[in-house]
DNA sequence: GGTTAGGCTTCG
């Protein structure tokens, strides 16, 4: 008494055997002759296991016979059926509601319950020995072929998946329907316009940027201009995925049942990974915030409504913010309390972050259904200087000419328009983040410093906050904000707008370093106590010994320190030096600890400090510096140098310097630089970054300057101050416009971690000449 | 099972 599971899922007798004959449930009678017969119905009721006796189980089910698989008779096609013992059991594991079963081995028997049920006179028993069940499980939804965009046929309705290279936010036709323009492509690169119309804005693609993977159904194409064409067609519908590479495959879709399977998430992947490795991606996205914006450069914006103003017929004005303050001024505008959605004021701190979007003519329509808190993109948005140009209510300002006001201009061109952000969007997530951490107290002095716009206009960054910065690239790039940059991070240069967070080292002296150009190896400068001992070893072993002949020994009896003898110590000028009455520049010090060295230094512009040993003058041990000039110490890479003292050879107009005597020695002379962490942040991310190729010009100092100079250290502790303040929160730091290079650090293969320096950026403070 | 639009910047 089996039940066997029929694998085509058609619920046709080919599977069957041959003997048995397909009868009409509504020929069920006593009279019926049910040998070698079989009936075929949909389970619609599966009744529990019940128990009748020790061994002895029943089930009742109730199948449907499907009318139109049937001719003639067309009532009582629903019939009970009541199937005994290991039958029983297997069909309740195997069979469920919804599932076409043909049973054979019947019995027909008159039905009790007919009158009170209403269906068939006859029950089916099901309890001889060849009794028998075949089951085709139910196939939820028919299986979609997708076709590839290269084989599209006119006048053929098709389901196609692509990538989207262009879409337009659904637009009022003049017709009954909205229409979304889309272009899409995939593996086989052909590129094929799609015009979809619908009048329900939930039935069209949910389309937020270049890249998002578009699934359509019931699409046909049509030839226009000589071009394959889709058009939506009876029954369209549409899944739209977002393209990250690795991201959740997460439809975005109105619709409350659609077929959605492994093969569909693995066709998904793949077009993610083949637009990404096409570039068919924007490495970074039109999406700018409003500190990033630049005049006249058409962007889109993500963005929080806040307040809604109707202008004019042709006009409304959206007030929103993204928590980054623009850096340039905008157009004041007086919002009227009568026919404003929202508040019509806000904090002078608040304000400061708002832009004023004024939207044109089809836009309207769309404006209208926005509410305030609504989560906007806004696309093509448009920035544009001179508030004599702005509709309505702008209020008088002294230098209005130079004030922006953005504007979403009437058509939709190269996809203007506006699309309401789910609130699961990343996107939406990271601005209430940012809206949630911002402060609100509008008595807050500091906040109202900050908040002042600042006055200049002329190109470069500017910010009332007592910097700002430069940048000397030639790139022509838009900022990026730091979670694009971390998002999609390939080598290369980007510019950002941030703020520094926090920095190491705090001390000044710990980011000094030393890094040899040849093997690239960076240390710390040898602290004075370790030099120190270096040079107090050198001079106990001190003994007047050979020296060659173009060095002239003179004794010096200085008063010493720390109980030496007096006369131990060996001034060596060179004799060509002595000659040329020029021997004040240069001499080798043998058997002087290094107070003594520093103090010769202050007399003696080049001091090559030396040891004896074995009878022979050599250089110092290199963790010491092995030359002194004024307070300036060089050192020599370790690694790299074969340091040899020899006699150096002069020039006679040559200027006798570090490099000169490195050379002269085999010293690999090491430079000094500037190594800093800083962790940048914006609204979206924070970012670690160094500061070490170009730290000399981001403080405008160099190294070696400031490993002597009070003057440099206090410069760039200052500009740190200004930058990372010790005190107030991170929100109030002033934002800086820097250029960063991305990049994988050497001997990091299969690491893939990614670095990132900043480059070609000057800070300048208000006290700087400019 | 029908019309609409059929990318390629407003002009405020």
């Amino acid at each position: 008494m089996p039940v066997y599971i029929l694998t085509d899922g058609t619920g046709t007798r080919a599977q069957i055997p041959a003997h048995l004959t397909m009868i009409s449930i509504s020929l069920i009678n006593t009279s019926t002759d049910c040998t070698n017969k079989v009936v075929k119905g949909k389970v619609i009721h599966k009744g529990p296991l019940a128990k009748l006796s020790l061994d002895n189980v029943v089930l009742k089910t109730i199948i449907q016979e499907d009318d139109a698989s049937v001719s003639g008779s067309s009532h009582n096609l629903s019939i009970n059926v009541f199937l005994f013992g290991s039958l029983a059991k297997n069909f309740n594991d195997a069979v469920s509601q919804g599932d076409v079963v043909m049973a054979s081995g019947f019995i027909a028997s008159k039905s009790p319950t007919a009158k009170k049920d209403n269906l068939h006179p006859y029950n089916l028993i099901l309890s001889r020995d060849d009794a028998c069940i075949y089951v085709s499980k139910v196939t939820k939804t028919p299986k979609y072929t997708y076709t590839r965009l290269d084989n599209l046929k006119n006048e053929s309705v098709v389901n196609v998946y692509g990538v989207v290279v262009f879409f337009k936010q659904p637009f009022q036709t003049r017709g009954t329907d909205l229409c979304s323009t889309l272009k899409i492509t995939d593996q086989s690169n052909e590129n094929i316009g799609c015009t979809i119309f619908c009048e329900k804005l939930k039935d069209h693609p949910r389309i937020f940027q270049i890249g998002d993977i578009v699934r359509l159904h019931r699409v046909k194409a049509k030839l226009f201009n000589n071009s394959i064409t889709l058009v939506s067609t009876f029954g369209f519908s549409v899944v739209t995925f977002d393209g990250s590479v690795g991201g959740a495959v997460q439809p975005r879709t109105s619709s409350k049942s659609f077929h959605f399977d492994e093969e569909d998430r693995r066709t998904v992947e793949e077009l993610r990974s083949w637009a990404t490795s096409k570039g068919l991606r924007p490495l970074v996205s039109s999406t700018v915030p409003l500190s990033g914006i630049q005049p006249n450069v058409y962007f889109d914006l993500t963005c929080q409504l806040l307040a809604k103003t109707p202008i004019d017929s042709t006009c409304t004005l959206l007030r929103v913010w993204d928590g980054t303050r623009c850096p340039y001024t905008l157009v004041e505008v007086i919002a009227e309390p009568g026919i404003t959605e929202g508040p019509t004021s806000f904090s002078k701190v608040k304000e400061s972050f708002i832009a004023n979007v004024f939207v044109y003519d089809n836009h309207m329509e769309f404006a209208k259904l926005l509410k305030p808190g609504d989560f906007l993109r806004i696309y093509n948005l448009l920035a544009t200087p001179g508030s004599n140009k702005v509709p309505g209510l702008t209020r008088s300002q002294p230098v209005e000419e130079n004030h922006l006001a953005f504007h979403l201009h009437g058509g939709t061109s190269f996809g203007r328009g506006i699309r309401v952000l789910p609130e699961n969007s990343l996107d939406v997530q990271e601005l209430k983040r940012v809206f949630e951490s911002f402060p609100e107290d509008p008595k807050d002095e500091l906040n109202e410093v900050w908040g002042t716009p600042p006055e200049s206009l002329d190109g470069g960054t500017v910010e009332g906050s007592g910097v700002f910065t430069e940048r000397s690239c030639s790139h022509q790039m838009m900022p990026v904000t730091l979670s694009q940059l971390k998002q999609n991070h390939p080598d290369g240069a980007y510019h950002v707008r941030v703020q520094l967070r926090s920095y190491e080292p705090r001390r000044l002296y710990q980011s000094l370093k030393l890094f040899c150009s040849k093997c690239s190896s960076i240390q710390d400068i040898p602290d004075d106590e370790s030099v120190a001992g270096i040079f107090s070893e050198a001079s106990q072993h001190f003994e007047t010994c050979w020296s060659p002949k173009w060095l002239e020994s003179r004794q010096a009896n200085l008063p010493r320190s720390q109980g030496f003898p007096s006369q131990a110590l060996d001034v060596l000028p060179c004799v060509q030096l002595l000659f040329q009455k020029e021997n004040k520049d240069f001499i080798f010090l043998n058997g002087s600890t290094l107070e003594e060295t520093c103090q010769f230094a202050a007399r003696v512009q080049n001091i090559v400090p030396v040891t004896s040993s074995g009878g022979h003058l050599n250089l110092l041990d290199l963790s010491a510096p092995f030359l002194f000039r004024g307070r300036k110490r060089y050192y020599g890479c370790k690694q790299c140098s074969d340091a040899v003292l020899r006699k150096p050879s002069f020039g006679r107009e040559e200027v006798i310097d570090e490099k000169l005597l490195a050379k002269a020695f085999g010293v690999q002379l090491m430079q000094f630089v500037l190594l800093m962490k800083l962790e940048l942040q914006d609204t979206t991310d924070t970012l670690d970054v160094f500061l070490m190729k170009h730290t000399e010009l981001f403080f405008s100092v160099s190294a070696e300057e400031a490993s002597i100079s009070e003057t440099a250290q206090n410069r760039i502790s200052q500009i740190m101050n200004i930058l990372c303040p010790p005190e107030g929160s991170v929100g109030q730091h002033p934002w800086l416009d820097l250029c960063l290079t991305a990049y994988r650090p050497e001997g990091d293969e299969g690491q893939n971690q990614t670095c990132y320096q900043i480059c070609n950026t000057t800070i300048f403070t208000q006290s700087d000449p400019t």
